[in-house]
DNA sequence: GACTCCCGCCAAAGC
DNA sequence: GCTTTGGCGGGAGTC
């Protein structure tokens, strides 16, 4: 076991802590590696006996103990051993155990001193995972006693904390006291994730590396100091915080030691280079390009060659380590220059919610508190903006509202009697509760196929799923169908009719129901339509939900129509093209104001008009200092362009932000105000044709249109049985249709009600890659949807009577029904009239509807999203080729990457 | 020769 | 003052 002191013994301190000693219990051994989990699993769930002090065959004698030590100190016996060991190296890749050396014929010189690849900190990351379930039960002992598993591991310490550390980074475990951690496993991964890209968004790490590939496109990129201050100036044109360490609730440090150095910290360096990967589309990063990126954000003016590669050095620890959380996975990009080492990520796709996906794999989950969503933003924007010195990146104010607004629900819905109990398991962490405490009485086979259908399945899902995150944010729990979803109806509520209690806003949603599939719809009216209702309240809208742009909607042109119907049938086409259209989409976003900001900025648009305005200045002004550079934001795929494109785009992309917040549905009430009468016909005419109906003549501002049993699986609560058939018949629908579920109210009936604009919010609407596919020709031709509509469409009389029953319209009118338009409304096309959308439909909206309302509503550059989502596979688009082989392709095989003026060949090692 | 990354020194922080 | 933690860079191993 000590063999390792070879290694301790020259200097270390490390060799015996002081520290008490813990006993067998405290560290949870896996037994098995992680391929072998469902063994594991099957065992009982309590922490299973360590192999305990089972000496790898080579006890601790005096003897081994001199042998070692010649071993050491002689260079000959080194390399004989290392020979021997290479060549047994083989069958020692992946060992799970610390007895993996018994095979080893018993030379001891072999034993107590494997190669240095044994040695990798990758290898001794896989053996550490290892040790420990990816999904511990809270039942279990999840502690780690460092001094343990540097003894059992056979390294010295200072290796496990490089380990540690990442880990921390991810959440994964978290410092209990002195030497003593917590495993978390994977349970907060995907919040931590989600976090991750919030703040990679925020603090603009896209810009960042557009920028610093730009600059290598144009000069060879070197470390001259000219071309470095360049950089630095560069850099401090963006906005960038000093970030530090993003935590979960529940999962902050305790010890202030722990932050002391974070700046510098590998958890820090490991969040930010995940975050690279969270925020870049292709998910490619490049050492070289993170390690500009992480020094430019202490000093890239001091850039020398020393620092760069202390840098690499510590990324290719980080990426080690993420390598063996399968992350991320080596590959080369090959350039004119040579070839390069990068990282690829090859962890779940990262939408602001996974927690959907996490609902849907363990049905009978209890939902994530609302809180710890709400506190996970929160904690990560607090952390991002910390108190010190410069703070370029302060809150924005329409999110201090927004936070009271989340507080003040958060505090009504957890008083409430029959609030969802926030299952604690334990007071250091209580992540550990949403998913454990449901998992560990799941058989374990049961469990194993439910983390292989996650595995399978997650990134499609996640990718559509939508946001819990924004969406918790944005809704409470009894806006969620959860599996507890009773707990939201009044008791005087009908089974599918009635009112939502209110969870941001006075304005209550109205649930609408389906007669046929059962799916209840609640519909978020705006507060100026709403005040017929209620009191306004500026707070109503679902605020922290990253509002749609309709760049999408202007993006998706008939040229792109006809192209995406081509891409029909194929699935995982289909969802790269989706990934590629989000990530597109998300990087433009993030370009001038996070996603946040600007769905508040929207929400609160009337209000705030000056604030946005002066916002908008900022962007201007950030767009000015950046120059050129900006328009490197737009994503590779489109950076073939870039030559192409000159002060026509800036000025378009000018003209697209000045209107852009105008055209929010949610100040319909104010563009009508501000726009000429032709504007304001011209709006009419916009949603007239998103609706493909005549223009209306009046119109209620917007709303939301939220079919409230979009059911992911579970989602089943609250509906009888006969419910439950159609609604599994709608699921059904839903995965066979992007816009199944989405709009049940026809055109007539909008007409009739006079609400131009419905934004549709299906929640955890599940979108398989076939639906996905099928967008294109459903959205091209509304009319023939044969699901659209008639899975979906409300009773005409149940919308008449709950549009009269909240004072909508008057009690004798009745909403007229035409079977002609039945159909009509699409989500897709609705939507673009407003921007009170959150980040699911976003993403679905750029990739749904092909649908072009005439309408420039966004600032963003619809190019990208348009060339992005109407890119053929393999198709002569070799600026597009970039993301479609990044995404999709390039994960199992190699491919060969188009970014601006030059090709990346990117392979596996 | 470039790329990887192990190794352990040593200083900061914690106890 | 000892221990823990971890930044850091030399330099060995690998390709």
């Amino acid at each position: 076991m000590q063999e390792a002191g070879g290694d301790m013994g020259t200097g270390d301190k490390e060799n015996h802590s002081s520290e008490p000693r813990r006993n067998v219990l405290e560290t949870p051994l896996k037994q098995a590696a992680t391929s072998q989990s469902v063994l594991t699993e099957i065992q009982p769930l309590t922490t299973p006996p360590k192999p305990k002090e089972t000496p790898p065959a080579d006890p601790w004698t005096p003897t081994s103990n001199l042998k070692m030590l010649i071993s050491a100190v002689s260079p000959e016996i080194r390399s004989r051993d290392q020979r021997r060991e290479l060549s047994n190296n083989a069958r020692d890749v992946l060992p799970a155990k610390p007895c993996l050396q018994e095979h080893l014929s018993g030379d001891e010189y072999e034993k107590s001193h494997p190669s240095r690849k044994e040695k990798s900190l990758g290898l001794l990351c896989h053996k550490f995972l290892a040790r420990y379930p990816d999904y511990p039960s809270t039942a279990e002992n999840n502690y780690i006693c460092l001094d343990e598993v540097a003894e059992e591991l056979n390294v010295e310490r200072r290796r496990i904390y490089d380990i540690v550390n990442v880990l921390e980074s991810l959440h994964m475990v978290s410092r209990l006291a002195k030497n003593r951690y917590a495993w978390h496993g994977r349970h907060n991964l995907s919040k931590t994730l989600q976090a991750l890209k919030k703040v990679g968004e925020e603090n603009k790490y896209t810009q960042q590396i557009q920028m610093i590939k730009k600059r290598e496109y144009e000069h060879d990129f070197d470390f001259d100091g000219e071309r470095n201050e360049d950089v630095a100036r560069s850099f401090g044109s963006i906005e960038h915080s000093e970030m530090s360490f993003v935590e979960l609730p529940g999962m902050e440090f305790r010890a202030a030691s722990v932050n002391s150095r974070k700046d510098k910290s590998l958890r820090v360096m490991s969040q930010k280079f995940v975050m690279l990967f969270l925020v870049s589309s292709p998910q490619i990063v490049s050492l070289e390009v993170a390690a500009k990126i992480l020094i430019g954000e202490d000093q890239l003016e001091d850039l020398d060659k020393s620092k760069f590669k202390t840098k690499i050095r510590r990324l290719y620890d980080i990426a080690n380590v993420l390598s063996s959380l399968e992350l991320i996975k080596k590959v080369h990009v090959t350039e004119e220059r040579g070839r390069k080492p990068a990282f690829k990520w090859t962890g779940p796709a990262v939408l602001p919610n996974t927690q959907d996906t996490k609902l849907e794999m363990t049905p009978t989950t209890h939902p994530p508190p609302i809180s710890d969503s709400i506190a996970s933003k929160e904690q990560c924007s607090k952390n991002l903006f910390p108190s010190r010195g410069k703070q370029n990146f302060t809150r924005h104010p329409s999110l201090i509202k927004l936070v009271k607004s989340i507080e003040n629900d958060r505090r009504k819905i957890q008083s409430a009697p029959t609030s969802p109990v926030k299952i604690s398991a334990t007071g250091t962490d209580p992540n550990l509760s949403a998913f454990p405490s449901q998992m560990a009485p799941v058989p374990a086979i049961a469990k194993q196929q439910l983390e292989g259908q996650s595995k399978k399945a997650k990134e499609p899902k996640m990718k559509l799923s939508g946001s819990a995150l924004e969406f918790s944010l944005s809704s409470s729990p009894e806006a969620a169908p959860k599996p507890e979803a009773p707990r939201n109806v009044t008791p005087s509520q009908q089974p599918s009719l009635g009112l939502c209690p209110p969870s941001h806003s006075a304005v209550p949603p109205l649930i609408l129901p389906h007669p046929h599939s059962g799916v209840s719809y609640a519909i978020y009216l705006h507060p100026s339509q709403a005040h017929t209702v209620t009191a306004y309240n500026p707070s109503f809208m679902l605020q922290p939900l990253p509002c749609a742009n309709v760049t999408g909607a202007k993006s998706m042109n008939s040229k792109g129509l006809n192209t995406i119907t081509t891409e029909e049938g194929d699935g995982q086409t289909a969802t790269d093209e989706l990934t590629k259209s989000w990530t597109a989409k998300e990087r433009a976003t993030v370009k001038s104001e996070t996603s946040s900001q600007r769905c508040l900025k929207r929400s609160q648009a009337l209000q705030e008009n000056n604030y946005i305005k002066r916002f908008r200045s900022d962007e201007e002004n950030l767009d000015t200092s950046l120059g050129e550079s900006i328009k490197n934001e737009r994503p590779p795929s489109t950076s073939s362009q870039v030559n192409d494109e000159t002060d026509d785009f800036q000025q378009e992309r000018q003209n697209k932000t000045e209107t852009s917040d105008q055209n929010t549905a949610s100040c319909y009430e104010q563009c009508k105000r501000e726009d000429t009468p032709e504007d304001e016909d011209k709006t009419k005419q916009d949603i007239a044709v998103a609706f493909a109906i005549p223009a209306p003549e009046t119109f209620f501002p917007s709303g939301y249109l939220i079919p409230l049993t979009q059911c992911t699986h579970g989602n089943k609560a609250g509906v009888s049985n006969k419910e439950k058939a159609g609604i599994c018949s709608l699921q059904h629908t839903t995965y066979s249709s992007p816009i199944a579920g989405v709009i049940p109210v026809t055109a007539s009936e909008l007409k009739a009600v006079n609400i131009p604009a419905f934004h549709i919010t299906p929640f955890n609407i599940m979108l398989s890659p076939t639906s996905i596919a099928a967008a294109p020709v459903l959205s091209n031709s509304c009319l023939s949807s044969s699901n659209a509509g008639s899975a979906q469409n409300p009773s005409p009389s149940i919308l008449n009577f709950t549009l009269q029953h909240v004072g909508l319209i008057p009690a004798g009118v009745q909403v007229p029904t035409s079977p002609a338009l039945q159909h009509v409304p699409q989500p897709e096309s609705v939507c673009w009239s407003s921007e009170h959308v959150n980040l699911q439909e976003e993403k679905e909206n750029n990739f749904l509807s092909p649908v072009q309302p005439p309408v420039p509503k966004e600032p963003q550059e619809p190019q990208q999203v348009t060339e992005n989502f109407f890119r053929t596979p393999g198709g002569p688009n070799t600026g597009s080729s970039l993301s479609v082989n990044s995404d999709g392709t390039e994960r199992t095989s190699q491919g060969t990457l188009y970014i601006p003026q030059r090709k990346l060949e990117v392979s596996q090692d």
